[in-house]
DNA sequence: CATTAATATTAGTTTCAACTAAATATATTA
DNA sequence: TAATATATTTAGTTGAAACTAATATTAATG
């Protein structure tokens, strides 16, 4: 009758099948590995054992996806990380590029009470640093108006950016040293096939597509 | 040459062979079989591997020491922990008893990015909430005037309570709620053979030994 | 459609940190 | 001192979670 407490290996299983999932549905044991940077043997193996305890679906050769109790336990993960993710940056003095790493290791770890202490102390948030949105205390995920990747924009548009879809330390650093961060406006000053200029507190930098595609923003209205 | 990370266990083990041999001086398998909740056995198998990487040294029969290294290492870690205990009672409105459970884990996990935020935060704190000293950022042990059991005090005498040595969360949390915490003023209002009658805010309390001998005093000059 | 390439699974190993049961060493006391 | 009790160590097991090497399945392509 009693979870019996899971491994913080199971929980990022569990969280990673649910990221993948979200973007491509059905997950494959090769994206997998890659993702937890483990040989595909090895996911093989702990999906054998997560459906055993029916956290997961897995039909051979096919692909696994969460049960519902699977995805109740990733979304607690993911509450767990994002809330982290917030709390290091405006608590704590981390940059951006700091963040992920250490709530990666923190979210296994910390008890309902710490999650609800900073949740609390932060006035129960929505969205973290990167602009990903944080499952509710009951596991919702929060309304999100819908964004575009602002190479999509055409040149001269004003938006807002709203999200950040990369963990990678440079770019972020980067990004965050150029004042690109989630909820500054911003216009799109010129684009071309091979980038797009973005102006940005009277700077204007020119972001060729392999950066800017990871940039999502609201366009104004 | 690079010192390869050490486990979660392996610096349990460090932490409480520090704190045992600070109480005896050499430790005996059984105590720490003791404090770590595991068997004898286990014991000298891990003793075994943290002397193959000279952080103990181990005369059979006879017990085991930190070696300088080793030590370091105890100190790092009830670095973190006592940070975190502060932390968490400062920030997060933990309770007396609830802070060590969360430390235990967190103590681990934690960068030194962490431990220097939370350290700063709290403009370098000396003690943690149980009055333990907080091994500063080189890993000394800040001077801590002498202690005396409250029990040890002729009656009438004032004092101001400095450390009170237990983790048992039923008696932090009775203690925290006759407001016999750290640094609060108290006089000994009587005793006998069985305990103290301890003075506090107008109230006054009767402590049986087994409360009363982990309380510990600085008295009024 | 027959090969080849890409993915996934199986079988068997390794490492870690615990465990039990049995043997050995030290300490206590009759 | 001999007998008993306590403490410690050894030997062998277990369960997680990774790994490699080999095999099997599915997909892509000439
Ligand atoms: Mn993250
Ligand atoms: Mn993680
Ligand atoms: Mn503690
Ligand atoms: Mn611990």
């Amino acid at each position: 009758m009693n979870k019996p407490r899971l491994s913080e290996s199971q929980e990022d299983y569990l969280k990673e099948i649910y990221k993948l999932e979200e973007l491509n549905g059905r997950v494959g044991m090769q994206d997998l590995a890659k993702r937890l940077d483990v040989r595909p043997a090895s996911v093989t193996g702990m999906v054998k054992k997560l459906v055993q305890v029916q956290l997961v679906e897995h039909e051979p050769y096919k692909g696994v996806r969460l049960t519902d109790v699977g995805e109740k336990i990733a979304l607690e993960v993911l509450r767990h990380h994002r809330l982290l993710e917030l709390y290091l940056a405006n608590h704590l003095n981390y940059t951006w590029d700091e963040i992920h790493e250490e709530a990666e290791r923190l979210e296994h770890v910390i008890s309902e009470k710490f999650e609800a202490a900073i949740a609390e102390l932060m006035d129960h948030p929505t969205h973290d640093p990167h602009g990903d949105p944080i499952p509710s205390a009951d596991l919702k995920i929060p309304e999100t108006p819908d964004l575009k990747p602002v190479s999509s924009l055409k040149a001269g548009s004003f938006s807002t950016i709203r999200r950040v879809m990369t963990q990678d330390k440079d770019i972020l650093n980067m990004l965050s040293r150029l004042n690109l961060i989630v909820n500054r406006d911003i216009q799109v000053a010129g684009k071309d096939s091979s980038g797009v200029r973005l102006k940005v507190d009277e700077q204007q930098y020119f972001l060729p597509l392999s950066i800017a595609n990871f940039i999502f923003v609201e366009c104004d209205s």
